[in-house]
DNA sequence: CTTGAAATTAGATTTATTCTTATTATTGCA
DNA sequence: TGCAATAATAAGAATAAATCTAATTTCAAG
């Protein structure tokens, strides 16, 4: 464990959003300043396999980190973009079951219209 | 609906797999050479928001492009990187049961090992 | 203190996708 | 039919995310 990959996997931790390599990479230069992008990326890529982290791609925009906590899938407002967290803890059985065989692992993102765009409708900042 | 759309459209309706923009647009000029690349996005993006064709991330691979027949979800094969299309057609009622709210439309991938793989495992090609 | 392995840096490169501008096709209307 | 207005396309330049390369640095072990 480098530094590097500790304070990439610290900003992670400390965040409440979903980073892209970007962010981590402008908060990582603001304790280290010589760290480079490669270095972001070689790490997120490690800790993704390693699953540390998820990789998150979310349609039309660059793709975000995830701290991994416990599993959770992503509720997406078409309006506004916001992310939400949500657990839907009894869907990968339900899932296999279905299918009827066995899985790995699954990714879901939800779309929906959040309640505050419901009210007032903006479009995506 | 000009020609070209008209064209990319049965591409993908006469394909059995997803295709990426790319290969689309190799085969749409085998039949209008003079197609260019910025038409095949055009008309992808546009009928993406129409809803006539979905847009699909894979991990690691570029964007695919799936002609709709009826909602349905994708099966991807961790070794091979084969993609199945799977039907679950209770899971949206059970998303919006589980979250208590009304939803637009959502994204599964489902990641496992097929049934080749397992007997024969091999690496992405 | 050396050595060697592993990680990092810096920046070039790649590649999917989008943007721009000029051109072409299509439509509505006189 | 002719002509203006509109929309779509073509071609290729531009963009940006992500990866790769090669040189450098770090660090642990002897």
């Amino acid at each position: 464990m480098t530094k590097q990959r500790e304070l990439i996997l610290s900003i992670l931790k400390q965040s409440d959003r979903h980073l892209t390599a970007d962010e981590i990479f402008f908060l990582a230069k603001l304790k280290m300043p010589s760290i480079a992008m490669a270095t972001i990326y070689n790490n997120l890529n490690a800790m993704n396999e390693a699953g540390m982290v998820k990789r998150l791609h979310i349609d039309g925009v660059a793709d975000c980190f995830d701290k991994i906590i416990e599993p959770h899938d992503h509720l997406l407002c078409d309006r506004c973009g916001k992310i939400t967290d949500i657990h839907l803890p009894t869907l990968a059985s339900s899932i296999e079951a279905s299918l009827g065989t066995e899985i790995e692992d699954y990714e879901l993102t939800v779309h929906h219209i959040c309640p505050e765009c419901r009210r007032a409708p903006r479009r995506r900042q």
